[in-house]
DNA sequence: ACAAAAGTGTTGAGAGTACACCCATGC
DNA sequence: GCATGGGTGTACTCTCAACACTTTTGT
């Protein structure tokens, strides 16, 4: 018996937040179609791979990080979202800490750049849309997880959370009602030492658990 | 350039009440691989057709019903989930009212039945994981969104809408707070005609506006 | 009259929101 | 001493949960 083959890709929203903003990395393309247009970066999925692992592998190509935030969210298939034909997209979103990434021109891309979310250039395919999902979805999983933690450095200081928080959102929260709520949630530990700055110094703080396992509970 | 081409397969999880149970309707395969075994309702992706289109033409296949609650979950694309190669999964849910329904058995399948989520058969592929992931996002949806009610027929009582409710979490609710919560929600507008039963008869209520624009407002 | 389900209100606890002043440090 | 962000408590509102008795109908 045989069946209809078609292709599929992986494609990653990567995130990070940058200059009080929050950004995406896009990459320039390289090659038809869409030629010298911003995509987000992706690509086919291989025969011996998970889908996990191949949106692992884009994002590691793309940024050369590990081990952050990763999480499915879509599947796109517009029939006509391609002109090369029937390509079916698996949409996927990463949070990632700016200073951690190390952002690399790839052989499929002559440029790679964050932008931010609110001055994005036109994009290639149906990306456009995907992002929005990825945006929407960004917003929610702030709204009810702790997922906001993964792009902090290991110590941190509770403003930095909310500035955080107030990127994403784009507005601005009371800072003693947000200092009340994470610290109600009860999964950070007060670090002792405090940060050389030039007004009172600030309590740091760290995660009390593996980040994986502390997303979930809000 | 040559890409690897894969296979892409939609399967559905359409579920229903009956019985004052949660049921799940399967098909038993008439084909190897797992021949004889019970499976989600599937299909391959066809190369002009949308996936949202693809879930729906399984769906009428299988039930004969239209227009009713489908969303798309989750993408599978493990390794070996499927021992005839490289086959990725985008998994759907549908809620379909029981009288509406038409269960035919199709070419692929030589049986199709209504099965309680409670008391599942052994399934084929990593259909039990699907499913599973498919009974996660149910309950979610019907804790945080309105799809409960494309289960009702038109005219509905409030202990019907409560008794679904039940089922789906397996739990009681209060009688006054369910009723309080319901109408606050205004979506629903009192029909005035009442039931003809052995005891006080409800009031029938129906909704405001199509249940499309009301699943997204909770 | 009895069985069966319908209908209906109040109270308390907890969560979220609004709001303003003093503190610790570097310069 | 001044500029800069850090740190902290109270009062109000709203939502959710607990809880029991009367009503309407068919038989």
């Amino acid at each position: 018996m045989k069946y209809t083959k078609l292709s599929v890709t992986v494609d990653v929203a990567i995130f990070t937040i940058q200059d009080n903003d929050l950004k995406v990395l896009l990459i320039k393309r390289n090659l038809e179609p869409f030629r010298g247009f911003w995509a987000l970066p992706g690509g086919f999925v291989r025969d011996k791979e998970n889908l996990d692992e191949a949106a692992k592998r884009e994002l590691e190509e793309e940024t050369g990080v590990k081990n952050v935030y990763l999480e499915q969210l879509y599947s796109f298939g517009e029939v006509g979202r391609d002109p090369r034909g029937k390509i079916i997209t698996i949409a996927y979103m990463a949070l990632v800490n700016y200073d951690r990434v190390n952002v690399k021109a790839t052989t499929d891309a002559s440029d790679a750049q964050w932008f931010p979310v609110s001055k994005l250039p036109k994009l290639a395919f149906d990306h456009d849309k995907i992002l929005s999902y990825a945006l929407k979805r960004l917003r929610w999983k702030f709204e009810y997880t702790a997922v906001a933690f993964s792009l902090l450095p290991r110590k941190f200081a509770i403003s930095e959370i909310q500035r955080i928080y107030e990127i994403v959102f784009n507005k601005g929260f009371d800072k003693r009602n947000f200092a009340k709520k994470i610290l109600s949630l009860n999964i950070i530990r007060e670090e002792g030492v405090k940060r050389d700055v030039s007004h009172r110094p600030p309590m740091l703080y760290s995660l009390k658990k593996d980040i994986g396992q502390i997303i979930e509970i809000l």
